[in-house]
DNA sequence: TCCATTTCTTGCCATTTGGCAAGCGTATCC
DNA sequence: GGATACGCTTGCCAAATGGCAAGAAATGGA
């Protein structure tokens, strides 16, 4: 099986040539997770930096209630993990769980830090996935606030439409910060324009 | 002026001996801004990792009404930058203000990096500056989708006191992701409780 | 000190979103 | 194949929040 894929996203950063890539590329090791399945368990640390070649992932926590609250979609091309327990390897309270059956590489916490120490150019890849995640996140949280829910619903079909063909639109309700009653509605109300 | 806040924050982060919290702390520049003074402001490239010492700041960006919204509040301790436009070199979309006058001690983006090649413990404590300032907007979002407005505003009542004697409402309100009007009666109503 | 500006509150009403329960279609499993 | 669970929609009404405007209070500057 091929990590070209890999390899590509790495170079794809433009911060360093295809053969530190392949190298780096090399000591990750495939993984396979059939739709359903879980990558991380709240409870656990996070100890996968898993990039994702094919199939969607979601990674979830539960409120004070015990209601599933979508935390984020990872669709191909993304790293998944969580950040805070990997980093801190402290316990996730968040769940990764495959949407679909997906397939992708990778490596544990050990293996990442040795990279790190040895390559620079993946630190600064490591880096860039931290600050690409934190920005998102942040827009996102800017539009939760600036924005209606109508508004936020389109701009995620707009983005990300094949999100809405993978995952149940409870799901995509919780992360959009609105009811699965109120999604039904919006898309409704939305349809008609 | 003493350095001594600064080393010990970079000591209390266990991930340094004092020799090399000095050695850090000695390549950063004391910076002193008067109240409503910009750290930051839209359309520049953020260039200044700045350690607030003494004084209390806000993030704000724009939404397409024009309306200020506040993204975050920086308290003494904490590391004043804008995460995207630092490490990516963009123009910021967002502001840093002075809210009192501040004191600390700041670096260049140059510097910092020169200090993450030459330095592994700062690497390390560079990277746990980012990924708590990731964990804590996790957690933000996800009480912006989970609680009411009025538990956020208790919480933020609850775990930062200081903000609401130095910041006016209205700043707060939209870090909570309310208006103005809705902060001052919920306000009313909790205080009767 | 006085004026101007900003900040905060309040009343009235509109809009958005939620809660609950019922209904319906579809997938799933034995 | 039939029972069961799941996902999505809809109706009815309640609750949360916003928009606007007026006024009071606090602040800041000349």
């Amino acid at each position: 099986m091929g990590k070209e894929m890999l390899v590509s996203q790495l170079r794809n950063s433009n911060l360093m040539s295809t053969s530190v890539a392949a190298e780096i590329a090399d000591k990750f090791e495939e993984k396979v997770l059939a739709k359903n399945q879980f990558l991380l368990t709240e409870g656990k640390v996070s100890d996968e930096y898993f990039f994702l070649a094919k199939g969607y992932m979601r990674a979830f926590a539960h409120d004070t209630e015990g209601n599933e609250v979508t935390t984020n979609f990872c669709v191909p091309g993304q790293v998944a993990f969580e950040v805070s327990s990997f980093f801190n390897r402290t316990r996730s309270k968040e769940n990764i769980q495959a949407l679909t059956d997906c397939e992708g590489w990778h490596i544990t916490y050990k293996q990442l830090n040795d990279l790190f120490h040895a390559l620079p150019e993946f630190r600064e890849f490591g880096r860039s996935v931290l600050v690409k995640g934190f920005t998102e996140l942040k827009a996102r949280t800017l539009h939760m606030i600036t924005e209606t829910a109508e508004q936020r619903y389109a701009q995620l079909l707009a983005t990300n439409p094949d999100i809405f063909q993978h995952a149940p639109l409870k799901n995509i309700a919780s992360y959009l910060g609105i009811t699965d009653t109120s999604l039904s509605r919006i898309r409704k109300e939305f349809s008609k324009k």
